[in-house]
RNA sequence: GGAGAGAUGGCAGAGCGGUCGAUUGCGGCGGUCUUGAAAACCGUUGACCCGCAAGGGUCCGGGGGUUCGAAUCCCUCUCUCUCCGCCA
């Protein structure tokens, strides 16, 4: 969320800003904004009420002490009026507090200043394209044929286990996957990445502070008894390692992969958008997470693209890079690439990166900070990017490798699988 | 799941309901000494809120309560440890 401080000093800015993401805030900011005055002002008389009762109640203490009974029970009579009050001033900082907070918890990050104006994925930036787009043969085969083709990918038994979008994958399916795992963790530990295992369920403090809620609660998998989440993205449980933390400065940037099954409910989606591996319940996915000093969180996350795009060209399947437009862009996010490989038989591009800079959004929330040169405590920025999400992967692959002969694996990969045909 | 014990500052570990934000040790930082280092000695050492500042307030696992006053008493939740049971 955003810092009180910076919305008390900059509001207009902040206004101006949220617009760009399609967020009238003019309303909102102001309530803020009032909320805050109240909540300082009240705050003022509640400890100036405290300070009395300190006062007081040492002085009784004293005299108690010295034996002198009876003053000490004069003195505690004059307490009353003083607990009264305090006690009010307590109950409406309380419910300032939890006003400001609801509504502050609902507010979208601010989009850095090179962010594209626009609302629709249309109005995305094209900043990188790279590769061949060999048109289709007209006997292009779309993957989810040729995974029933090859017996590789089986979604009517994982729709009989468990329901639609949680596809049983076999032999050589199964190992191109455990390939492109193991493949993405190399390539990140050559980059200097950490590698971690992290929990696939988060409680509700965790899910706050990454932000996936309050905003989109209707995303996760909710165990009920449990109250715990299933995660959409190892981004919760690895982020929420520094939560309530603070950082040694010269530490930094902090470099994490991990890699963990995603659970999304994609309540809604139909249609084309989901046939096939192009969006799943349960996927697996490869997922890099920094903790960046604010100096160099924006050539970090330049870094970071330039590490996806790496591992596109290594795979060797054309790509694009999209800088997000204000209304596509994540209600966390400050500025998002994301990375489309071209999926030949269903002629379309497919989602297979997101990479970001949440710059403190994600920090205030988390109470991640750290420690600097002068050992004065910042907040840290979080950055995070998919490196990468299989399905789509996988998808564009089978599509775009497939020949009379079957499907070829690329070069990189082939030490991982330990074949090279798919047949 | 059953029985018991516990949760205090970076770590270890004190703390009769009243000047305890908290004794002490270690670690860390600064200094004296030294050619340098070690040792020794001296000093220093948390976070958050309000405030230009002075200063004030809050925090001893979380939440609630008793009291003029709570780290200390009561309730509750969470977690950790020991024993038993179950178990990949």
């Amino acid at each position: 969320m955003l810092s009180l401080n910076f919305i008390r000093e900059n509001t207009l800015e902040v206004i101006d800003r949220l617009a760009i993401k399609n967020f009238n805030a003019t309303e909102t900011i102001g309530r803020i904004v009032d909320l805050d005055n109240q909540r300082r002002e009240t705050q003022k008389k509640l400890d100036d009420i405290q300070a009395q009762s300190n006062i007081l109640a040492k002085e009784i203490g004293v005299l108690f002490q010295s034996g002198k009974v009876a003053e000490a029970n004069q003195l505690k009579a004059k307490t009353g009026d003083l607990k009264v009050l305090g006690k009010e001033y307590d109950i409406a900082l309380e419910s300032i507090k939890k006003e400001l907070d609801e509504i502050l918890v609902r507010v979208p990050n601010l989009p850095h200043s090179s962010v594209p104006p626009g609302k629709t994925p249309e109005d995305n930036l094209i900043v990188m394209h790279e590769g061949e787009i060999i048109p289709a043969a007209d006997t292009a085969v779309p993957h989810w044929d040729l995974t029933t083709k090859y017996d590789i990918i089986d979604f009517i038994t994982g729709n009989k286990i468990t329901g639609a979008g949680f596809p049983v994958y076999k032999g050589k399916g199964a190992r191109l996957q455990r390939a492109l795992i193991n493949f993405f963790l190399e390539e990140a530990l050559k980059a200097g990445y950490q590698e971690v295992q992290p929990p696939y369920m988060v409680n509700a403090e965790s899910a706050y502070a990454t932000g996936q809620l309050p905003d989109k609660d209707a995303q996760m998998y909710h165990v009920g008894l449990d109250d715990l989440y299933l995660i959409p993205t190892a981004e919760v449980p690895v982020t929420n390692i520094y939560r309530d933390c603070i950082l040694k400065g010269s530490d930094l940037p902090l470099k994490n992969v991990a890699y963990s099954a995603c659970f999304r409910r994609e309540a809604g989606s139909y249609g084309k958008d989901v046939r096939g591996l192009n969006r799943l319940h349960q996927f697996d996915k490869v997922e890099i997470v920094q903790i960046a000093h604010p100096e160099n969180s924006y050539g970090i996350l330049e870094e970071m693209k330039d590490y996806v795009t790496g591992l596109l060209r290594k795979l060797e399947l054309p790509f694009r890079v999209l800088k997000l437009c204000g209304g596509d862009m994540s209600f966390t996010s400050a500025l998002t690439y994301d990375m489309e490989v071209w999926s030949s038989a269903q002629a379309r591009w497919l989602e297979v990166s997101s990479v970001s800079n949440f710059e403190t959004f994600q920090s205030n929330r988390l109470k991640l900070r750290f420690k600097d040169d002068t050992g004065k405590i910042q907040t840290a920025h979080t950055l995070n990017g998919s490196a990468l999400a299989l399905p789509r992967i996988v998808a564009a692959l089978l599509e775009n490798n497939q020949t009379p002969e079957g499907i070829r694996i690329p070069k990189v990969l082939v030490q991982y699988t330990g074949f090279e045909m798919i047949d």
